[in-house]
DNA sequence: CAAAAAATCTAAACATATTTAGAAAAACGT
DNA sequence: ACGTTTTTCTAAATATGTTTAGATTTTTTG
């Protein structure tokens, strides 16, 4: 015999007092309602005893509100958001709302398909999200310009939002110094195609800054660009072509640790020893798989528990201020820091 | 003026029928209600030029169900998890569910809350959860007896529930068989303590029955115990020891990849040369470092994608099950396979 | 064509809270 | 003791759907 659940109104029943007393006691209003201690004492208890929990659809159908917060994410397997996630979490928790992770697949449809879903469903109350989308156009719609979300990681130059990214520009400027100041004459590093979401363009354009700083020619052969639907093999052929050709190259510098892993996986495949051959191997984003490899690697990392822990916070502050009317864009950019494992 | 959200109401106020209707239509029970074509056609016209979205809080709350899973782990920045997590989420995202992934950070009293706000608030249909907890009790109440979970990675020996878990006791014992094939005498296995979960308990079982087919002695020398709350540095302190002792070792067995990842770093930090020494480096879960670092590891994969499905199939057949009455547990084994890179 | 049967549709109840507007009780002032 | 405040509490409305029981309308049948 499986006891109900309890309600309100069993505990209103229980001590003879009405359903909306209760709630007001429940949700620690009993003071500014003007509850008598002796009754609010009355009813925790009785609550308590009877193991009372709210039941949270009643509640948000009401309130509008739900105390969930949605994080969407290319691809939940990728350490990188992965441990976003970890932090985001942790920082909501302390504040009592609870997190829904969804993955997009890196799929722009599925992405607004689950915005369109949660924000404007208003199934959550706030939103953060890597976006996969490149135009913005989506996210200018009226309803969810009125909705709280806060991009992370990627951002979307052509509207106005908050956002909580790392210092792309910096990260890729400071590395590509460093490995001019190491020498490096011939850099070459590889982007990801299709490249328009923010991070990737601003890394760009660290790297061909730094370049320009110390006057070193960029030319198109200083920029590979990697299919993403096919990375491995492009990575294969674009590697092996460019150590067979003719101008030494002396780093190679990958744009995001997919890329970097497929190119050890390359020099693994292959036997392939770029220390020997005097070539720097560089990558932005740091994971934990780049302390263990051959060749060392320098890397730009992120910080990531900083990011999640921003955008939580910003996210509740969104929150807080939609209710409050005013709403303002808030942009936070998070410096990165160079780990230079001890190269050549 | 944000236009206000479009409610069953607003489409039956357009078209002149009742709310009732527009409902039953929506969720496509029309024709077994018996409304005509015609009718039907209007109504999901309407619906679609209004863009009406059923709220999902009202839906949940006549209903009790939320199309909600949960999944909880211990650590979702665990690639195990994760990647587990993927999986899950795509499987359940062709069935219309939707899925809420939260961190116990392998903490017991975490993973009872969530439970509790969860599925005993019935915000979620069904719960898959890779559990920390260790004795069952918890999962007895009486409200959680009849409420769809599945267990995964592990479960809990000392109640019937449903599951979906490798075949920790036959991966152990067929890598232990092949190190021992391929000479070994002297197995060294790391585990970690506590260790009452039922996957570690499994690999130290088939570990032990595969040494002793081969009549191999086991000695307490055979099985360390690193604490978990210092992996890094227990793993390290056990290591040298055991290097320096007299009796010579011939394969390192991690039972886990948290104690792999330990080892390698010691490895690492101390530029130690397993394999010069002879020495088989071998661990249970494969993670895509493996593929990476020296000494080649001889590892036991787990079906990371089939357990994501499965699980995810078993739970929407719970929540089947449960409506119709019926409530039979399942336990899924799925078979491991041996990943063995060329070693020594 | 009236009665019966079948096909369509609807009013009202319901799921479980929160909140507003106002009632009842207690305390106070003279 | 009676009107006024103040304190404490409650009935009813509300949030947005789903579902039950029954009402209408249409079709069929003798």
């Amino acid at each position: 015999m499986a006891s109900k659940k309890t309600l309100l109104e069993d505990i209103a029943r229980e001590l003879n007092v009405s359903k909306t007393l209760v709630s007001m006691v429940i949700n620690g209003k009993g003071d500014s309602y003007g509850i008598s201690k002796k009754t609010q004492e009355k009813v925790l208890s009785k609550a308590g005893e009877m193991q009372y929990t709210p039941n949270m659809f009643a509640r948000a159908l009401r309130t509008g509100k739900s105390n969930l917060i949605g994080l969407l994410v290319a691809d939940i397997s990728n350490p990188f958001y992965s441990n976003i996630a970890k932090y985001v979490e942790r920082a909501l928790a302390e504040k009592g709302y609870n997190l829904m992770i969804c993955s997009t697949d890196e799929n722009i449809e599925r992405e607004e398909k689950l915005v369109q879903l949660f924000a404007e469903q208003q199934i959550i109350d706030g939103l953060i999200v890597a976006t996969t989308n490149t135009s913005g156009g989506f996210f200018k719609k009226e309803r969810l310009r009125n909705f709280p979300i806060v991009f992370i990681d990627r951002y979307l130059p052509d509207i106005e939002s908050n956002y909580v990214v790392a210092d792309n520009y910096q990260g890729s400027f400071e590395l590509t110094d460093l490995l001019i100041h190491k020498g490096c004459k011939n850099i070459v590093a590889f982007n990801i195609t299709p490249s328009h979401i923010s991070s990737l363009t601003e890394r760009v354009r660290g790297f061909k800054d730094a370049l320009h700083k110390y006057n070193i020619p960029f030319s198109s052969g200083n920029l590979v660009e990697i299919s993403f639907n096919n990375i491995q093999q492009d990575v294969k052929e674009k590697l092996l072509k460019l150590l067979k050709q003719s101008a030494k190259i002396d780093a190679i510098y990958t744009l995001n640790n997919h890329i970097a892993t497929a190119c050890l996986n390359v020099f693994n495949e292959l036997a392939l020893d770029i220390k020997k051959e005097g070539i720097y191997f560089a990558s932005f984003d740091d994971i934990s798989l780049f302390d263990f490899v051959k060749p060392n690697i320098i890397s730009v990392s992120q910080p990531l528990e900083q990011i999640g822990i921003e955008a939580a916070n910003l996210a509740l502050k969104l929150i807080d201020q939609k209710v409050n009317g005013t709403m303002e864009y808030e942009k936070v950019v998070l410096p990165t820091s160079i780990i230079s494992r001890n190269q050549i």
